[in-house]
Formats: structure tokens, sequence, C-alpha cells
DNA sequence: GCAAATTAATGATTTATTCAAG
DNA sequence: CTTGAATAAATCATTAATTTGC
């Protein structure tokens, strides 16, 4: 399949690792190292040199990027996992409203609390922002959520929330973690059906990288 | 006044350049060397040698960490236009809601309106991403906002907020760039004073950066 | 004045993101 | 789409300014 194994075939432009070489180099990851030094390039380097033509910074590129590829594995599994308490928190939320409704036989409220504004600006920013990550800029979230303002024209009619308004005053009780939710007992009170969009079973640490960290870099 | 030309007089553990290679380097900054390629670090490195004791790698840092903090200055400075712009848009909205009310003779109904829930949660997020970024934490002001959500007690009461609804259904015209708003003339059909709070003369260009990208780097 | 304590600058590394070859 | 290569951004760490209490 790939040109890897064909050695000084073509002058190909970068380096293409042999199938044996992609192996001991994933064996040496495994085995802890992360971040080799300038000693232990050399002597990777030299090592691998038996299967094919190699240089010592491609090395220290290869694992430059898979230490690079393998944590932001983990951060966007930890964003899914984030996403999928979001999720499982809103579906209960709009599910104890359903029940809730029933019982008092409104049928019309649900749809118009999702109707709400609160609810569709929550959306709006949270939507805007999971965008921007999982693109990978991540700093454009915050410097785009900047230059966009609420420009609403002047309301004819009043509010008639005042009750929602002393609900929200307090900022620090307004918004709670959705980390702190425990997806596995949703509802004290009551069994609620929530769909499982995602698995939520991920149990990730990003701190579990030793990262033997050496100084050794060589630019000029 | 400072030692940074006392060469050799302590083993310093890294390197403090002196006035005149300051002066050089800043020099040749501006005169377009933004990257310089190895042979031009060579050659910058052997002249400033003169001048005091230095190394290739410190010519490579010391221009990558110049640009890097040129950029830096500049995103701030148009993070405080856009906020400044959000401030005025800010203020004009409510001085025109004032008026508005004025008219009606509705004392009341500005204060609603500032404690409305939507002004307040955009305020709520407004502040904590703007924290976030003053802070210079880029990536937590959009990974923290995941971590929040909006866990509301059932409301007892109906919203009665259809029209407002209806305005915010489209989510592309809900939210304007406030960059679309010119400031010097903030309300054609009505004057209306603003509170300057920032200067908003900046007139900033990112795109003004010449970038001559050499590719050269020798890492092992 | 003058050090201890803070804060701001900035040199050096590490990490994240982008580009482009295959 | 994968991944080597390169660049840019973020972070760490040390030094210089600056403040503060004496």
């Amino acid at each position: 399949m790939s040109p890897a194994a064909t050695s000084a075939s073509s002058p190909s432009s970068r380096w293409c690792p042999t199938r044996e070489q992609v192996m001991i180099l994933e064996e040496m990851y495994r085995g802890g190292i992360k971040t080799p030094n300038a000693s232990q390039i050399q002597h990777i380097t030299s090592h691998l040199s038996l299967y094919g033509r190699i240089e010592g910074k491609n090395v220290f590129y290869w694992f430059q990027n898979h230490k690079a590829r393998d944590r932001q594995k983990l951060r966007r599994k930890l964003l899914m996992h984030q996403h999928t308490l979001y999720l499982q928190n809103q579906l209960m939320y709009n599910q104890k409203l359903y029940d809730h409704n029933q019982q008092n036989n409104h049928q019309s409220h649900l749809l118009h609390h999702l109707d709400s504004p609160l609810h569709q600006l929550y959306q709006v920013i949270f939507d805007h922002v999971s965008f921007c990550v999982f693109k990978g800029r991540v700093e454009d979230a915050s410097t785009q959520l900047f230059s966009y303002t609420w420009k609403a024209d002047l309301p004819e009619s009043s509010y008639n929330t005042a009750d929602l308004t002393n609900r929200f005053r307090d900022r620090d009780t307004m918004m709670k973690k959705a980390m702190g939710a425990d997806p596995t007992s949703p509802c004290p009170d009551r069994t609620l059906k929530t769909l499982e969009l995602f698995p939520i079973t991920t149990t990730i640490s990003l701190k579990d990288q030793c990262t033997t960290s050496t100084k050794v870099r060589n630019p000029s």
C-alpha cells in the first residue's frame, strides 16, 4: 500500500516511516517515552536506521506530534463527555417540565418554555462556543462573543417576568456546574427517561502524562 | 541604571541583551525582519556578538517572542475596541429605551428591563468571558462555559413573552456584529448622549504583518 | 534611602494549530 | 484522511522595575 518501505527509489520530500519503524516508535511511546532528549533521539535514530532512512528530526517530530494528537483525542473525548452531561441535564429539565405540565394539564407550556428567549439565547451562545471549540479555534470562541451584541428593537409590551428576574438575580446560583449533576440518578423523586446520545462512561484524567521533560533544542 | 551592559560579571542562567543589541534587533524588526531564517540568524548573531555574548538561539527566540507579543498587543487593543463598541451599543439601547419610556410616562420600565433575565444572562456570560480573556487564559473562557448549565426550577407561572420569542427566532438576526454599528452616528432620528468610557478611535488591521515566512529549523 | 515584597517584562520551553504531501 | 513539517500560541521561569513599610 504505502511506498514507505521502498527506500531510496524516489527522492521524497518528507520522511515516510516504515511499518517496523512506526511499530517500534509506538512501542517506545507506550513504554513511557513521551519527549525524548537529544541523546535518546540519537539512539533511537541510529536504531531505526536499520529499517529505513531516517533522521533525528524525524524522530523528534514524531514524538511531538504523537503526544499532541494523543492529548487532542483526550480533550475531544472530555468535551463530548461534558456535552453529554449538558444534554442529559437539558433533557432531564424538559422531561421534568413536561411531567409538571402533564399534571397541570397545560399542554402548551412545554413548547412555550422551549421557545422562551432565555432558552434560545443560551442555546445560541452554547452552540457558538461549541462550534468554535470543535473547529479547533479556541480563541475565536471568546473573541467573537465579544463582537456580538444584542440589539433588539424597543419592546412594545411590558415583560411580566418579575418571577424570573428574582430567580436569576444571584449570578452564582443562576449557573451551576453541569459536572456536578450525576447522570446515573437524574431525579430522586421521579424516574425519567433520557435518551443516551453519547456514551457517558468516559473516565478521563488529563494529568496522567508523566512528561519526562527534557531541555534540549538547537534552533540555529 | 540597569546593569544590562555589564557583561560576564555573573553566570546568568539566561541571556541578558545589552542596550545596543536590543536597539539593533528592534531596528531590524521594524525594517521588516519578522522571522529570520537560519542564515539570517547566523549573520545577526555574529554581528551582535560585537556588543556582548549572544547565541543563535537567543536571536531566534527574540524574534519569535517579539512578533508574538506584537500580535498580542494588537489583539488586546482590538478586544478593547470591541468592548467599547459593545458598551456604546448597550448605553445607546438603554438611552433609547429610557427616551421611549419618558414619552410614554412609564418611569419603571427602564429598571424593569435592566433586570430582565435576558439582559442579566447576557451580562453574566459577557462578564465571564471578559474576565477570562483579560486574565490571559483564553481557553478557559470557552471551556468553562461548557461546564456551566442553566438549571432553573420549574416556572410556576407562564412566560407571556411571545413577542420576544418571535423576535429572536432567527438566530442570525438575533445577534449582530457590534462592529457593524457606527458609534459616530448612533441614532439617525434622535441625538443620544453616550458616555465615552474608552477611546474608540483605534483603526486596527491585524493583517498588516508582512511575515517573510522562511522554513528553516534544525531541531536535532 | 533601602531592602523585602509585588508586579511587570521578557527569555526560554512546551503545547496547540495549521499547512501540505501522499 | 493520515501525518510529517512548520508556525503560532500559551506557558513557565527568571530578571528588572516598582511599591511599600520602616
